[in-house]
DNA sequence: CTGGATCCGGTTTGATACTG
DNA sequence: CAGTATCAAACCGGATCCAG
């Protein structure tokens, strides 16, 4: 991946020994986490409360965007059940709940950064892209 | 997100004079690029790509884990467009077909490369706080 | 025989309306 | 304000079918 860099790997993916990961259970936990971190509501959430701190429930709904309510409670549920966000229920009346990243969900944050900056850097070069993929495939 | 370093932010987003993106339509693509790459096979592929070089058709499929053939062709195609991958037909029969990373590709791999690390990092705390969230929770 | 397109059933998502 | 309930639409996986 990164170059220069050796990484711990956990898999073990020869090809001339076939798929062997070292450890099942723990190769399906790690593609659960990725399975569940690579998600677009889940990345642009962390990034919102990174940005900003603590934030109530339709603020973050707010600095995300186009997000549903339904997604955006189930995302931010998600993330904390996984440690990533503390939900702070105040008793009063209106409700205010307020969300916050967790150390956890802060280093997460930080490992995001990169792509964040590889996204701000490509996109002249993805529509580019787009565009003559659309002529090729549209020129038949 | 990452301290220390300072981005160099597209966005605007001040509470105190409200969503003020710098260009709407550069936010939306790099929303959109977002949504894309926040992917769960985007992340899975580019990763055994990444790991392996050129790969066949079956033979990402085969890397990546339990992906259907379906996703294998969509998310192969998405990426093709966006200048992730590139894909070499060679007409033969049976047929051949080798999917490798462009440049770009490869470093959006290495932009992944601290997410991965991450994950492998954090697992065992993501379970923790998962059985922690159980409990409180079943425990009402 | 490989790469991939198509159809169908179950799941997830989104828009709207409703509650404490 | 912060959710939940409901229903329609989009999506995904699996099986099947097709082309080279």
């Amino acid at each position: 991946m990164k170059p220069g860099v050796s990484i711990p790997k956990i898999y073990d993916w020869d090809d001339r020994k076939g798929p062997k990961p070292v450890d099942p259970a723990l190769d399906g936990l790690v593609r659960d986490i990725i399975g569940k971190v690579a998600d677009k509501w889940t990345m642009l959430i962390l990034e919102a409360l990174s940005d900003h701190g603590t934030l109530r429930f339709s603020e973050v709904g707010r600095k995300v965007g186009d997000i549903s309510q339904k997604m955006l409670t189930k995302t931010l549920r998600q993330m904390e059940e996984d440690g990533l966000v503390q939900r702070v229920v105040h008793p009063v009346i209106p409700p205010h709940v307020d969300y916050s990243l967790t150390e956890m969900g802060g280093t997460l944050g930080a490992a995001f950064c990169d792509v964040w900056l590889w996204a701000e850097a490509h996109h002249a070069r993805i529509e580019a892209s787009r565009k003559a993929f659309a002529e090729r495939n549209g020129a038949a």
